[in-house]
DNA sequence: TTGAAAGCGCTACCAT
DNA sequence: ATGGTAGCGCTTTCAA
């Protein structure tokens, strides 16, 4: 007389009716549905035909309620929209999907009290791990969520405090970004611009290596600086305030992919040739730097498998929580046409 | 002497702990805690106190479970990499966590099995509801898998069998478009190309956009369509085939902003000038199009509001299911250098 | 106003 | 090999 067995809110069929359709005890039906082993092909065959008959699903919340597991993780991003950051995503959501992990993406906006919240709305749904890309690093607010967190964290090109057990996956900025600059004081510039973002580690990274580079081959350190926020915004402004000084630098190296196109509003509107007049490097590869005339030389990096890395670090630590781990990737420089000598100044007059 | 209360997984503190806490019931630290009325302001504070001491936050699966809603929906994309669909999400993404709701993606790469496959993993996961940007309309598995989901769906920018209870968000393409194809006739252009994607909506609608503006102007129609898939790869391939032609078109459309980094290698290969000797087209405002010399005209939508307009649409289908709704959303044509007149070829000849 | 207890759907332990 | 049952953490009657 047990043939009722409504199941979910939606009305699906839960696994008491299979039991029931099968005529075993529910406890079989989970057996042989987890594909746990000491089953009679007999039963097994039963249990499967009338989970099939019900099209029956397990309800992944009772499941996760019981396991303490949910084979889901936190993604917490701080832009979306921004390609390289979508195309980590992308890389990472398809190794978790594989994995049997489900993705809850969150975007904070680059808010950082935003990124707090949103850590403990993820740890309210148990997620297994935690994969972040915020803003910054020294949010109070984000750190003190992230000292609750119990579960792996994987934190991607940024650095945050020793006392938060965090995994790491890094880009090396410092490969990519010497070797332009290398490249650049090798073209004859003598005194080069970086733009950069907030004080997280790439930003740090690109300026060791900027400086780093003049020394390495002897030169004096002729380095201008112009920190803001990674928007096309804070790249018009530099630009404009960096080449409106008395000894403008010949070459400027830009920290981010969005800087690029204020960097560009602002060397077409003073009508300089690049690589002529001014060469130029970015960073990460987007269609608009392969398509500009002239191209625009790249510190290029693979967004994608950063995410990847990621993804895997945090399911290896999933399954077998271990001690901090550091994941570094490469960045290399792709010269294209906006570099070029440089031209022949009082800024860079041999010396 | 029931001092013990585990609570989760990973040691955090469960209802149970509250109360012994706050040497109240279980039922009155969910009441005050869910906001319901009803107890008394000493029972409010003291439950208020155990939970903050004890830094207590309720496990939304047993939540989810008990009240069969988890204030979680999935979002199904098929290139989250695809700047447009990350706009989107990023639009979705606001309102619903602003709502309260957190975002399961998962991105299928264009596989419609996966699709399917995803979907179903979604509604184990007991989402309240759906937001679909599948590549195609009419795979088998997904709709089937459709067939079956309980909760309130919104499609973006598709359209799917009747028989699927879905609402919709559509981009009007149709206006955009046509505003586009008018532009280059008006210019001068008799003989027009488009490349599109597979066959979906706004493939349908871009066709049928190029082809009544050739009828509203009174001109014969004199239109080639290059049908493929929306990647670079497709950009290119359709437009080194359309200018191989005997009689070419003088102006391209190119049905999505993927396709115009293969199309501007196609033109740059052939030495064209843009706005000269062919006029482009390209939808979807990315910076390429703007910053490309000369800049590319575009057929130009807000993705960021028509992943926010999904995303109220399904809240409102989630508190209180109704009938199916659509959603127009604009598009316009932004002109831009690439178009200029049509060169005087036999092609143009005045007839 | 408060709390005991049932039960959401499932897993895992423990009998049989 | 199989199934009954306890219980994951919570909400929600229902009684007190």
């Amino acid at each position: 007389m047990s043939e009722n067995a409504p199941g979910d809110p939606k009305g699906r069929p839960g696994i008491k009716a299979v039991a029931a359709l099968a005529g075993v005890g529910i406890a079989s039906v989970s057996r042989v549905l987890s594909g746990q082993p000491g089953s009679s092909p007999q039963l097994t065959q039963r249990v499967l035909d009338a989970a099939r008959a019900l099209g029956y699903t397990p309800n992944a919340l009772a499941q996760g309620l019981r396991r303490r597991a949910t084979r889901s993780i936190g993604f917490v991003v701080s832009d979306i929209t921004n390609p390289l950051i979508a195309s980590i995503v992308g890389g990472a959501e398809s190794v978790l999907s594989v994995a049997g992990f489900s993705v809850l993406l969150t975007n904070s906006g680059g808010v950082p009290s935003i990124d707090a919240e949103r850590i403990e709305v993820l740890m309210q749904r148990q997620v297994d791990g935690l994969i972040l890309l915020p803003a910054l690093e020294d949010d109070a607010a984000t750190l003190a969520a992230l000292r609750n967190v119990k579960s792996p964290i994987v934190v991607i090109d940024r650095s945050f405090p020793d006392d938060i057990p965090a995994h790491y996956v890094l880009s090396d900025h410092y490969q990519g970004i010497g070797a332009a600059a290398r490249h650049l004081l090798e073209s004859g510039h003598r005194r080069l611009g970086l733009v950069v973002g907030r004080d997280v580690r790439p930003t740090r990274e690109r300026i060791r290596a900027m400086q780093d580079a003049f020394d390495s081959l002897g030169l004096k350190r002729d380095l201008i600086v112009h920190r803001g926020t990674l928007s096309p915004e804070h790249g018009k402004a530099a630009l404009e305030e960096m080449l409106a000084q008395k000894r403008p630098p010949s070459a400027i190296v830009l920290g981010g992919n969005q800087l690029l196109e204020g960097a560009l509003s602002a060397v077409h509107r003073r009508g300089l040739k690049l690589g002529v007049d001014l060469s130029l490097v970015s960073c990460d590869d987007v269609p608009l730097c392969r398509f500009h005339q002239p191209a625009i030389a790249t510190v290029m990096r693979d967004a994608s498998l950063l995410g990847a890395r990621a993804a895997q670090l945090l399911l290896a630590h999933i399954e077998a929580p271990g001690e901090p781990e550091t994941v570094s990737l490469p960045t290399w420089f792709e010269l294209r046409e906006s570099c070029g000598a440089a031209p022949v100044t009082s800024a860079n007059a041999s010396g």
